[in-house]
DNA sequence: CGTATTAATGAGAAGGATTATCAATTGCAA
DNA sequence: TTGCAATTGATAATCCTTCTCATTAATACG
C-alpha cells in the first residue's frame, strides 16, 4: 500500500547515491506536520515512518512497519521504528493496540474524540473497527459513577461469524 | 494469602522426606475437580497450582504465581507454572488477562456468564472489578448486529481519580 | 551559508517473558 | 503392581523490545 520512492537503484553510483538520496526520502505527510508540531526534531527516518503510516489506514506491527519504511527509504533500522513509535505514542500521535498474539500494533490516534473500537474475529483474526455512541456514554458513565475519569479505553471484543452469516 | 503446607524441614530425612512428600501436596480443590471433569491428568504439581489458584481473588502474574506454589510445594518449577497456566486457559479453566507491563494476569474463569471488566487506576495501577449489565447487553447486541457471537470481551478502563475524590 | 551542539541513528548486545528440548519421573489404566 | 504415555525440571532457545555506544545528522546561532 505504501508508495514505494527509489529514485535511484541501491548499488549505483556510489558515494553520489548516498548524497542524493540524503534529500529524496519521501514527502511530508499530516503526521510529519504533527511531530513538528509537537516540536519533535523531523529527521529523514521520522519522515518517512509519518508518511508510511499515514498512508496506513491498517493495524501493521513494527515488524511490517519497517517493512513499509524500507520499501521507502532503505536507510533505515528497525531500532529507530522501534524508537520512534515509542515516541510517537508517548506524544500521543500513535495508539498502541494489543490484539493478542505477543506483539503491540499501531493505528494513528484520530484525534481526542473519536473513539473507535475492535471486534476481532475468532477465527481469522480479522479486526473489524466500529464506533458506537451509546457505548462511549455508558462507558464514560461507568467510570464516572466510580470517581474516575475515564483516560483510555481497551476494549476488543472476539466473536465468531454466525452460521447462516452474509459475505 | 496462600496456606503454606510443610510437614517436613527439607533436608532432614534424605530420601524419607522426598518419600513422605510424595502423599502430601495439598488438597484437592474446587480447581482441581474442573481439572479432573476436563480430563487432564491430575499431577501434584498441578494439584497444588489448581489449590493456590482457587485461593486467589486477585489477578496474579506467573511470577507471582510461583511464588505462591512454591510455599505450598516446593518441587515445583517456574516452566511447569507457565505450562499449567496455558493449559488452564486452553480448557477454560483461567483466563489470560493483559494490564500492560508486559506480563500476561491470570485469573480464574467464572462460568460463562458472569462477564465482569476492569478498571485500572491510570496512577497506581491498582484493578478494580466491575459488573454492569447494561454493558454486558450493549456489547452482546453490537457484535449480533455485525453477525457475530460474542466469544470473549476484553475491556479494560483506564482512569484517573476525580479530584476532590472520596477515599 | 557554515559550524557547533545536541539529539537521533544503526548495528548488535542485552533484557524480560515465554516456549521448546530432553532425560528423568510420575499418573493412571489394565 | 507394571507399563507406557504424559508430565516434569532444568535450562537452552526464541521472540519482542529496549539499551549501548560510536557515528551521523538536524537545528540554532553567528
Amino acid at each position: 500500500m505504501a508508495a514505494h520512492i527509489s529514485l535511484l537503484d541501491p548499488g549505483r553510483l556510489f558515494g553520489l547515491r548516498y548524497i542524493a538520496m540524503k534529500d529524496v526520502t519521501c514527502p511530508d505527510s499530516p503526521l510529519a506536520d504533527l511531530c513538528r508540531q509537537r516540536g519533535l526534531k523531523l529527521t529523514g527516518q521520522r519522515r518517512t515512518i509519518a508518511f508510511v503510516l499515514s498512508d496506513s489506514d491498517d493495524h501493521p506491527d513494527v515488524e511490517e512497519l519497517y517493512r513499509r519504511a524500507v520499501a521507502v527509504d532503505p536507510r533505515i533500522s528497525i531500532a529507530t521504528v522501534y524508537r520512534t513509535v515509542r515516541l510517537f505514542e508517548e506524544n500521543g500521535i500513535l495508539q498502541r493496540r494489543d490484539f493478542g498474539g505477543g506483539r503491540a500494533r499501531y493505528e494513528v490516534a484520530d484525534g481526542e474524540h473519536s473513539d473507535h473500537y475492535h471486534l476481532i474475529d475468532a477465527s481469522t483474526g480479522k479486526v473489524i473497527e466500529f464506533e458506537n455512541a451509546e457505548l462511549n456514554a455508558l462507558l464514560d458513565s461507568i467510570v464516572r459513577e466510580k470517581g474516575y475519569d475515564l483516560v483510555t479505553t481497551r476494549l476488543s471484543i472476539v466473536g465468531r461469524r454466525k452460521a447462516g452469516g452474509e459475505d
